[in-house]
RNA sequence: GGCGAAGUAGCUCAGCUGGUUAGAGCGGUGGAAUCAUAAUCCAUAGGUCGGGGGUUCAAGUCCCUCCUUCGCUACCA
């Protein structure tokens, strides 16, 4: 059996429909688990919605719902995502699952066991909204008006009992492994922010509330919900199977990583952690913040801002492997980014179009044309021809799956598509077009060259745009036995040559993008 | 206020522990080619590496300071 790698990304908060951020971070985490799978890894990547809480209670009741109906619609949408982005997940895990509740109680248990949890009372100035408490001297309003809290949310008194985590008892803990873990919190900016604010000091942490029911009931504790953070968080236990320790769980906790967003880096880092130190379970071994998909005029993407654009409608506009590779290319893992229509336009037709899908199918054609169909037979390869196996071999046995081992998946894709350009290079300066009048067994050497460098570059980038990859490969007669890093680097071309396998009329790969009108226009 | 990140060619950015004429992609310009999705290839455009000061034989690359943007965090009065 292959090594287990697991992989998550965060649960998200079904309050609105999934936007540019939701889509980028399945992607991401999708890549990164393709690409461990073509390096033989046995491969689990859990996504799934956070249901619970006090705004979505309130949302459905807005709405004159039955909490869970809207609750199981609205996390259809995210799970509809992911089928159209193409995003291999293995379990789909909602919290409002009865599994889900009992990892989440099982979870509970064992912090309680540990002596972990008390029970005290909590009051301040509490944001629905926000859902957190804040400190009399952080709320903002004068007599007799709407407080607010720092955020510009309303906010009340409010006084309630509540279960207490122990997370101060843990602070030299959490920075001892920060300290033995470099790589546990990534990339470095967010782990200094980390490790500041544990450093600055850890109070307890509030666990359950009593204000609302729409949540995994506390047990033995009538009246008291899990705060969601806590419920939420065991997403990553129960989408392996939690709380039956055996099986899926016992073979892929701890998690590899858990892909987040910048924003609750803390909840990944600090108080996850926590909760499972005092659970007695093994941490994740990383934590990668992922940065914002900003829009074009620099403003924050979300659905308050007004301009979240539909990521599913982009996909179906520029297609789901163009978007894909748009946001994975264009922007640096770890670091925020923009997008625009213009720019996703603009890195589509260069590289996939122009460059990549280009290059097949001039490859492809010629060899359609001028062989028949059949793959040339070699005899014999030039100094060239070696010059750019070597070029393209690097590229895809070492500096690509380094890249993705990294995280570094901007930095795959460049090292990929420098690869490609190369191709074009010597596909020009080869010209086995002109070969075709003056020594055709050059030419062949040429196109068998060139033949086999396209596809393990499409088994190299196919992490990021899987379904485009397949379809070239499958067109180009590579057997699925082949299409990993080990395969593809193996002697399959000879074999496949010999074959009576025959190329059909080579169609484009990747169509030329327009813009749409309203933004050609604008 | 504290801590941190960033400010490099029109645009997006690489530049690790200081060391030949500061790099890439896109865009622009000039060629070449015509197999291919009017795609490709080659050459090139000369940016005081945010401002100032300093260390050094030598600094985008270290130190100080100032300006701008951003993130985390805090709030002394």
């Amino acid at each position: 059996m292959s090594e287990p790698y697991y992989i998550t990304t965060a649960i998200a908060y079904p309050n609105g429909r999934p936007h540019i951020g939701h889509a980028y971070e399945a992607i991401a985490t999708d890549a990164i688990a393709r690409f461990q799978r073509l390096m033989g890894r046995d491969v689990r990547l859990i996504t799934g919605t956070d249901e619970h809480g006090l705004k979505m209670a309130q949302t459905a009741r807005n709405a004159r719902r039955e909490t869970l109906e809207f609750a199981d619609e609205m996390s259809s949408y995210f799970k509809d995502m992911c089928g159209k982005l193409n995003i291999s997940h293995d379990n789909f895990m909602r919290t409002t699952d009865a599994q889900h509740h009992a990892a989440s109680i099982a979870l509970w248990k064992a912090m309680e066991a540990n002596g972990d949890l008390y029970l005290d009372r909590y009051e301040g100035w509490y944001s629905v909204r926000d859902e957190a408490y804040y400190a009399d001297d952080e709320v903002t309003g004068g007599e007799g008006e709407q407080k607010l809290s720092p955020q510009g949310t309303p906010v009340e008194w409010t006084v309630e009992e509540s279960w207490f985590f122990r997370l101060s008892k843990y602070q030299d803990q959490l920075l001892t492994h920060f300290r033995d873990n470099p790589d546990f919190i990534r990339p470095d900016s967010r782990k200094n922010e980390v490790l500041r604010f544990v450093e600055g000091g850890l109070r307890d942490l509030s666990v359950s509330r009593t204000s609302f029911d729409w949540g995994v009931p506390v047990p033995g504790s009538p009246g008291h919900v899990m705060y969601v953070w806590v419920d939420a968080l065991t997403t990553y236990l129960s989408g392996i199977g939690y709380p039956d320790a055996e099986g899926e769980f016992s073979r892929f906790w701890p998690a590899n990583v858990h892909i987040i967003g910048k924003d609750i880096v803390r909840f990944h880092a600090v108080y996850w952690p926590a909760f499972l130190m005092s659970a007695g379970l093994p941490l994740p071994k990383q934590v990668f913040g992922h940065g914002f998909i900003l829009a074009r005029d620099g403003a924050k993407m979300g659905k308050s801002a007004g301009n979240a654009a539909d990521p599913l409608e982009l996909a179906e506009r520029y297609g789901v492997d163009q978007f894909r590779y748009f946001l994975l290319r264009e922007v640096s893992f770890g670091q925020d980014g923009s997008w625009s229509e213009e720019a996703i336009v603009a890195r589509c037709n260069a590289e996939l179009a122009n460059s990549f899908g280009n290059l097949a199918q001039r490859t492809l054609s010629q060899i359609f044309k001028n062989c028949d169909g059949y793959l040339p037979t070699i005899n014999g390869y030039s100094d060239e021809d070696n010059a750019l196996f070597e070029l393209v071999g690097k590229a895809v046995s070492e500096t690509i799956p380094a890249a993705f081992n990294d995280l570094a998946l901007s930095q795959a894709a460049e090292a990929w598509i420098n690869a490609v350009f190369a191709c074009n290079a010597y596909i020009d300066a080869q010209a086995p077009w002109a070969l075709k009048k003056t020594d055709t067994e050059r030419m062949e050497a040429v196109l068998a060259t060139l033949y086999i460098c396209i596809a393990q570059l499409a088994v190299a980038i196919s992490p990021i745009i899987p379904t485009s990859a397949d379809l070239l490969l499958e067109r180009m007669g590579i057997p699925n036995t082949v299409r990993d890093f080990n395969g593809i680097a193996s002697h399959w071309y000879s074999p496949l040559a010999e074959s009576d396998f025959r190329l059909e009329q080579p169609v484009g790969l990747f169509p030329r993008l327009e813009l749409t009108v309203e933004e050609a226009v604008a």
